[in-house]
RNA sequence: GCCAGAGUGGCGGAACUGGCAGACGCGCGCGACUCAAACUCGCGUGCCCGUAAGGGCUUGUGGGUUCGAUUCCCACCUCUGGCACCA
């Protein structure tokens, strides 16, 4: 062979491999019940028009594992698709006038080359792409399962809105402290509008059960946080005229504090309650609400504002006559948008009585302060105590008073113990036109009714007018909206809204298991072998949207009878994000993103997927280092030198070296191992580059060619195969061992030779490092502290004192404490 | 304010169950190869004092437990993420 053909040329043989097996289809995933499955999955990527580095950071260690798992014995299938409805692809139309169809299957087709330069283990068979017509069909089909079994409902309420994306967005879609939309960052606004909703709170209560699946504490403390349950009570308040005020509490021990009640501007009764003196002054309290948005509207630490109704209401627990009021504080969206107010024990409710000079009374008096009184106090009490001026419960202890007022109020038939989430129901119209249509129909007569099944899918008309304008682009449509009606057969209209494309991902995973059924949206014998997920990855920004999104598909159809188990994904985890060199997110605006086809090009996907496995630790991320890169660039070429090349110092061989060399490799294999299991790849690599320094030294001192240096070479290949699985089976070829690296097993640790023969015992006076002394391994406690104190060194700190205590950890170190 | 997570050399990061802090890599220094540069290879590289031998210090800060603490406990500081007028 020439000089020239031993070089490493990844750009030669990347390629080469990557159309070799797929033209083998060596990753090819197939139901074989006489092997163990592992379904291991990356989160689909949208198809924006390039991979970029977060792509390669999420799915290359993701395929590594997957690889790994293989090589272990699992049959694994490791999935790739689309979520490929969304508003960018609207927004590209807009803006370059390009049909939102032709940029996003010109972006996927891009993409898909990028995605297979990688040298995943793709099994292409299975992909699909949520805005195919067969794909989306499904997604309808589910929408209208679950609105048949009441899980999808219409009602009317003040939804969040983007301004700038022109449509409605879910409570999740609305992030961070001054409430923007989760894609383009844009405050959100309020509108009242009536739209589809997905009974997400019904399963509130299970979705903060995590028994059973092993997900990141961290992402299992975000969506409790989000779904926020809280235990209390529900009362009914009444007013004068009779009509039932409910409210939620999580103190019904203080109800006989209760000295007003406050309503959302928006609550429904507020109209009613109002007398005709106050009317002017509560209508425009309540425009004024209305036009506020959100961020003026929730600062916490705004002075309250409210107006009096005129209007009372009756606490049931004492029969008192209380005014009610309006205040922005009071959300409609959570509990029943009314409260009952206890200034003295809630900062919010006492702020308000002392602006407005109503009554604070203490009905809680903690047993180490000095009597409260409810004129004088600077500021509420939200406290533990002994209930005070509460009729039959006064002087209840403060640890029984929660359960004493709650039997209190359900004896008298007021109310009763309750709980409340946070989480609210699924929003999932979308005013938008590159989405799932939804599969209704809205008739005259017959009210709203899904098409007929054998007529999904109802499919997006190419020819649209898509520019937003707050109406669905589909609205506006010359004839689409025209249809029949599924029930009367008369003339309706289709509901011209779109599906939020969290649904077309909530249910993906089913989809790969057979793209090309036609019977159901999966076919049920890849179901029963594939689910569940076994591995999930990707990043944790979605622990509040897609992944409960998911879990709750999984649970609705799981009670539908379409799905089996309580959870999609058995395991989660989550990897950090790519920064730029400047330690700042990478974007296009900051100039600071690294594209990786240029580095592909540069070094070879095998160098990339190495460097982003090594330079830090997956589950953080971290800032990209161009000069890093060269150092798993350096290893590599190392690899393929001591690989490719033979020794200089070929000829005899110590059997010390020998073993020294089986030892490291077994060692080094062991930790691979365990890497693998725990996600930890940066380690891998590094585990890697330690034993190819030591197998370089022992090249030098004659193991080359040797059965050691065989063994070394053998396991090294397969070791590195998941993470450099081109150059791995390259010189795997090279070797002349059977095709392809990629179906071999994973290697075996060998026990006996990772062991120690000799140890280096560290020797410490009173704690500090002193001595190191070479013993041999199974050096008995006595004769490890004889040799200790036989050390010259530590005879010189001893300075002629005799040990006090001496520790000894086996085999590992001596302590001498003078 | 509440709930998580994280603070280790010039930099990214390692360290199993409380037992050699700084693996591996980047960078840097010295050397080999080369006419030269790049590549490659070898050696060194936490900080301070010291010519050296050697010594002292060191895992955000301050305490504690322990023969011994990056690791456990308490308090605090900083950063990141989430939630926040949620009754």
């Amino acid at each position: 062979m020439s000089q020239q053909d031993n070089r490493y040329n990844p750009n030669e043989i990347e390629p080469r491999w990557q159309k070799k097996w797929e033209q083998d289809g060596i990753y090819h995933a197939d139901i074989d019940h006489k092997q163990k499955k592992h379904y291991a999955l990356t989160m689909l990527p949208y198809p924006s028009g390039d991979l970029h580095m977060g792509h390669w950071f999420a799915m290359t260690p993701s395929d590594a594992r997957a690889r790994y798992m293989r090589m272990k014995g699992f049959n694994v299938m490791f999935p790739i698709g689309f979520d490929s409805f969304g508003l960018p692809a609207e927004n590209a139309a807009i803006q370059r006038n390009i049909h939102p169809k032709k940029w996003t299957y010109a972006n996927i087709d891009r993409m898909r080359t990028q995605l297979r330069s990688m040298g995943a283990m793709f099994d292409w068979r299975r992909e699909a792409v949520s805005s195919d017509p067969e794909y989306y069909r499904w997604t309808q089909w589910l929408f209208i399962k679950l609105f048949k079994n009441g899980m999808a409902y219409r009602k009317d309420s003040a939804v969040d809105w983007c301004p700038n994306c022109n449509t409605t967005l879910a409570r999740e879609q609305v992030i961070g402290d001054d409430r923007v939309c989760e894609r383009c960052k844009t405050p959100v606004i309020k509108k009242q509008l009536e739209q589809w909703f997905f009974t997400t709170t019904k399963y509130a209560e299970e979705l903060l059960n995590f028994d059973g699946i092993d997900w990141p504490e961290r992402v299992q403390t975000l969506q409790t946080n989000w779904i926020h349950r809280s235990e209390g009570a529900s009362v009914i308040f009444k007013t004068e005229d009779g009509d039932p005020l409910e409210v939620f509490t999580t103190r019904p021990d203080t109800l006989w504090g209760a000295t007003f009640m406050v309503l959302a501007p928006e609550h429904p009764l507020v109209e009613k309650l109002t007398i005709p003196e106050r009317h002017a002054e509560v209508h425009d309290y309540q425009e004024q609400a209305s036009r506020q948005s959100d961020i003026d509207r929730e600062a916490a630490d705004r002075e309250k504002t409210g107006v009096f109704t005129g209007g009372y209401a009756i606490n049931p627990v004492n029969g008192e006559r209380i005014p009610v009021w309006i205040a922005d504080y009071v959300l409609m969206s959570y509990g029943t948008g009314a409260i009952m107010a206890v200034p003295a024990h809630d900062q919010r409710d006492f702020e308000f009585a002392r602006k407005f000079g109503l009554e604070v009374r203490v009905v809680i008096q903690p047993d180490e302060m000095e009597p409260l009184n409810g004129e004088t106090m600077p500021e509420s009490v939200p406290a533990y105590g002994t209930m005070v001026n509460s009729g039959e419960l006064t002087s209840t202890p403060a640890d029984q008073s929660l359960q004493k007022a709650i039997a209190y109020i359900e004896k008298k038939g007021v109310g009763r113990g309750a709980v409340n989430y946070r989480l609210r129901d699924w929003l999932i119209s979308r005013q938008r036109y590159w989405g799932a249509p939804i599969p209704m129909v809205h008739c005259p007569e017959c009210g709203i009714n899904p098409v007929s099944e054998d007529e999904l899918p109802v499919l997006l008309p190419d020819d649209v007018e898509w520019r937003p304008t707050g109406e669905s682009p589909l609205k506006l449509h010359p004839t689409w909206r025209h249809t029949t009606c599924p029930v009367c057969g008369k003339s309706a209209e289709r509901d011209t809204d779109t599906m939020d494309t969290f649904m077309c991902s909530s249910w993906y995973h089913l989809r790969y298991l057979s793209p090309d059924y036609h019977e159901g949206p999966f076919d049920p014998a890849e179901y029963d072998y594939w689910m569940p997920v076994d591995t999930y990855t990707g990043g944790i920004e979605h622990a509040t949207m897609h992944l409960i999104y998911t879990r709750f598909f999984h649970k609705a159809l799981r009670d539908m009878g379409i799905t089996e188990g309580h959870e999609p994904m058995l395991q989660l985890r989550n990897q950090g994000v790519v920064l730029g060199e400047d330690y700042e997110k990478m974007s296009k605006s900051r100039g600071n993103t690294v594209p990786p086809d240029a580095l592909v090009k540069k070094y070879g996907a095998d160098t990339v997927r190495a460097y982003l496995m090594f330079f830090a630790r997956w589950d953080l991320g971290g800032p990209w280092d161009s000069q890093g890169i060269e150092g798993s660039a350096r290893w590599l070429r190392r690899v393929w030198t001591a690989f490719t090349e033979p020794a200089k110092a070929a000829g005899r061989l110590d059997p010390e070296v020998a073993s020294a060399l089986r030892r490291k490799l077994h060692q080094t294999l062991q930790a691979v191992t365990d890497d693998f299991e725990t996600f930890e790849f940066n380690t891998i690599v590094a585990a890697l580059m330690e034993l190819m320094n030591e197998m370089y030294k022992a090249r030098e001192q004659g193991a080359y060619g040797s059965r050691a240096w065989e063994e070394a070479v053998d396991v090294y290949l397969r070791m590195m195969a998941p993470v450099a699985p081109h150059m791995a089976e390259e010189l795997w070829a090279r070797l002349g061992k059977p095709y392809s690296i990629h179906h071999q097993p994973w290697p075996q640790v060998d026990e006996e030779a990772t062991r120690e023969d000799e140890i280096e015992l560290v020797v410490q006076v009173n704690g500090k490092l002193r001595d190191k002394i070479t013993v041999p391994v199974g050096i008995s406690d006595e004769a490890a502290q004889a040799a200790a104190l036989a050390s010259e060194t530590v005879q010189k700190f001893l300075e002629g004192k005799t040990p006090r205590k001496v520790i000894v950890v086996g085999g590992k170190l001596v302590n001498i404490v003078v």
